[in-house]
DNA sequence: ATAAACTCCGTACCTATATACGGAGTCAAG
DNA sequence: CTTGACTCCGTATATAGGTACGGAGTTTAT
């Protein structure tokens, strides 16, 4: 009994990626090369494709390549330890839309600012970048 | 009447900013190469200091090296070619936040799903990353 | 006047995530 | 058996924003 095989060309159809990009996943550690036969070409099982296709999900979901080898490397049995990333990473985005809505509070304001001020000169935001007024 | 001068390391210091930096900021022409006298070295003018904090604090509102630049470009006189920058950088801010919220949301959802799974295999993060399971 | 400190320049390197290129070897179809 | 499609590998390119290196020349302090 065989295992159904792929070459390098067709796994990146099937899983909708450049064959490139299987090449470099491969340099990164996150697929391993198969054995080679005799030929030189790369023979991958079929279940190659859900393992790329997950990479892809887990990327859409705001994981690295490299939280997505240390998630694959937990795998499946391990369900705390994979929820514990998890939680790290909705931490880690809480804190960016933190920072993001402060930034955008800043920007409201000196956009604010701009409406209040009538002469064309002596713009807040350039004000506000700069300490001596142009720069 | 002389102009005060600096050379790029007395800049890189009270600019609080590495020389190397310096030298990159001109190769992307944020700051201009100065004459440079007979001996080769640079001489800025002091009002450079200023510029490269400007630079610092945009780049701290969200702003890339590129729109930096082309806010220098606008300078001061002419406003609300400002404010429309900063509008524009506002919404984009807000999207990245939204889509940012999208993520946290998916996030939560999987994390209690861990909680509800009692058993430590069929982890439903990674049976929602991967088709197959265990991958 | 000599040594230490500074600066010059081009270039390489770094992270992250790929994509592109090109010559050589291999496989599959007719 | 030939041709075209496929694959091999190493390397280059791209983005963004820098940092690091090294040998040669310059300036400054003693």
């Amino acid at each position: 009994m065989k295992t159904e095989t792929l070459t390098i060309g067709r796994l990146a159809d099937r899983a909708d990626i450049n064959i490139e990009s299987v090449r470099y996943y491969e340099r990164v550690g996150l697929i391993r090369q198969p054995r080679k036969p005799v030929s030189g070409y790369r023979q991958y099982p079929v279940e190659l494709v859900e393992r790329i296709r997950f990479v892809k999900r887990a990327q859409a979901y705001g994981f690295s390549l490299h939280e997505i080898k240390d998630l694959l490397k937990i795998g499946d049995g391990r369900c705390h330890d994979v929820q514990q990333k998890a939680i790290e990473k909705r931490d880690y985005i809480n804190n960016q839309i933190n920072d993001l809505k402060k930034l955008v509070q800043t920007l409201d304001q000196l956009i604010e600012a701009c409406d209040l001020n009538q002469s064309n000169s002596g713009c807040p935001i350039v004000k506000t970048f700069s300490q001596s007024p142009t720069a």
